[in-house]
DNA sequence: CTGTTAGCGCGTTCAT
DNA sequence: ATGAACGCGCTAACAG
């Protein structure tokens, strides 16, 4: 691999002339310029970005840090993020947390250690306060999908009070009035404004919210699935379901086939988070679509800005809307 | 961001002292140990790996460029590979090249100037040979799921040539002898080993294999739904059909569905690679599954056992099953 | 227009 | 057991 110091010696030049030449700035004549081309296409110079990193100070390379890349809503915020940031010549680092606490911490500080310029988070659910760890090394952020609290920090995320507060209206416009919600972890923000959006509608309605019509788990098909069965024990039964994302939504989907109870005939379900159209043949859940991509997408821009100096506002929650996409998975009650 | 310097100054000792304590390398008295220790504790220090790096030659960071991160596929085989990477310390860079052969290019160029280790790389369709372009920056490779004519280089890949032959003999033994094959690009090698065990299969049974019932397209759901199109004109129909990857299948799965082709009463229909378990309520499509994951990890292992100089073997192709899962799109003709 | 000097932060080499 | 000097590859700042 050679150095830019052999380029110049091969051109007769100074190294300073040659990086000139190479990078476009300042002064070379054109017969200079000629040379030191010729040299680095020669011996197939390619600079090395570290040395310069080592510098200005700037990778040029982001962190994407998700809790799983597997899950299909991560994936296609994965793509946004990717294909701004190639946009800009950024390239994108990607890790999978796990909504382990610890895995976070590990991540960050070898992102840090790796000079990232700015760090893309979906903050694992935890009591620990990641974004001041950030700072401290002069590392910008932006947080996707999950507020947290207390921290003034840029977040981009969905309207997930307002979706749920919809679906759940959307039941209750279908007579049901018995609604159960499979919840996500505590202390995750997406997962306490969907519940929050949840009692909003049925208090609305003046209807009780009874424990026993909340499901608490985490977001994965495993836990949907045990939570269904739980719910599927009750008498009488709840008429309608609320699954508080797609992995939840899915593993209910397959409890409820196991112990044959037919959707929507038996019971009505709504979900949030789409599959994407790529995946499913005939789609099927009633669901809250949120534009991931553009998720992925918005956040890199944001911080991107914030790395050019353009921010204007110093934080800022971009809060995206929500889709209801009414499908085959609800049904009105007799 | 203070630098070790800063720590020594603090500590009372020599930058390169400090540098000792740190990295646990070299002698060190317990009484400098700690002061050391309680110096870059207090200024919150983080070694820049970027200095040690420009050094060593070795950024402790891969590449993955995949054709799209948004395909299960890929997104499965990119957990694999981030979990074996992790593992070792290793961080990786991930790429979509959208089977663009200038992408793809752009890329290799902006990950040898950032000094990655090495590339784990599914090359885009194209005549242009990206290995030799990487050998020369002393860039470690490793391909994925595609080999790459006339060059020695380490793949780790699956049947495909096994996989499909698999499942036409499966279709065969149902009874179906006028099958068709929905193809992948022409210059893909794993495109090429489906379509060679399909025709593999139609030979040994002294099948003519029409070329009528080949049809070129892309690994989309796009593609796979106008060539499926343009098979339901042909009169009298195939009775079978193999799609040769996921999107693939999932356009023709609409395409029959809006046709009002009812599988498997009218049609029998197989896949390549299985759309995760998590993904899918009830799995429904005959299949070549392979196994993503483990193709991820094990060419991260290969990657690393290079970069580690503990290679025993100059090149090697590693080649995993796969395994035929019949389900419900499949039935025998009367 | 071109070259010299110096330094980014770290760790290897050699000395003390 | 500790430190000084030097260089990794590149590019500002300052000559000339």
């Amino acid at each position: 691999m050679p150095t830019i110091r052999e380029v110049a010696t091969l051109a007769g030049v100074a190294p300073i002339t040659a990086s000139r030449v190479i990078n476009d700035s300042g002064y070379a004549s054109e017969d200079v310029r000629q040379r030191v081309k010729q040299a680095a296409e020669k011996l197939n110079y390619v600079p090395n970005v570290l040395a310069r990193s080592l510098k200005s100070k700037r990778t040029h390379t982001l962190a994407l840090v998700i809790t799983d890349i597997t899950n299909p809503f991560w994936t296609t915020v994965a793509r946004g993020v990717e294909d701004a940031a190639s946009e800009k010549d950024y390239n994108v680092i990607f890790c999978n947390t796990d909504e382990s606490a610890q895995k976070q911490k590990a991540y960050l500080q070898t992102l840090i250690q790796k000079q990232v310029d700015g760090v893309l988070l979906v903050p694992a659910s935890s009591d620990e306060n990641p974004i001041e760890f950030l700072r401290q090394q002069n590392v910008q952020v932006v947080l996707l999908d999950r507020s947290l609290a207390n921290t003034e920090v840029d977040v981009v995320r969905c309207d997930s009070k307002g979706g749920a507060y919809q679906l759940i209206k959307l039941l209750m416009k279908l007579g049901h009035r018995k609604i159960a919600i499979l919840r996500g972890p505590i202390g995750v923000s997406s997962a306490e404004d969907r519940m929050a959006g949840y009692q909003l509608a049925l208090q609305e309605t003046g209807l009780e919210t009874s424990d026993q019509l909340i499901f608490s788990g985490e977001f994965s098909v495993e836990s949907g699935y045990q939570m269904t069965k739980k719910l599927l024990l009750m008498s009488p039964r709840p008429t309608a379901m609320f699954a508080s994302n797609n992995f939840i939504a899915i593993g209910a989907l397959k409890a409820l086939r196991d112990a044959q109870v037919d959707v929507p005939g038996e019971m009505s379900v709504v979900g949030f988070d789409d599959l994407p159209l790529a995946l499913v043949v005939d789609p099927f859940l009633t669901v809250a679509d949120q534009p991931a991509y553009d998720m992925g997408r918005l956040a890199t821009q944001r911080l991107l800005e914030h790395l050019d100096g353009k921010t204007i506002q110093e934080f800022q929650e971009t809060i995206l809307p929500v889709s209801i996409i009414e499908r085959k998975s609800t049904k009105a009650i007799i």
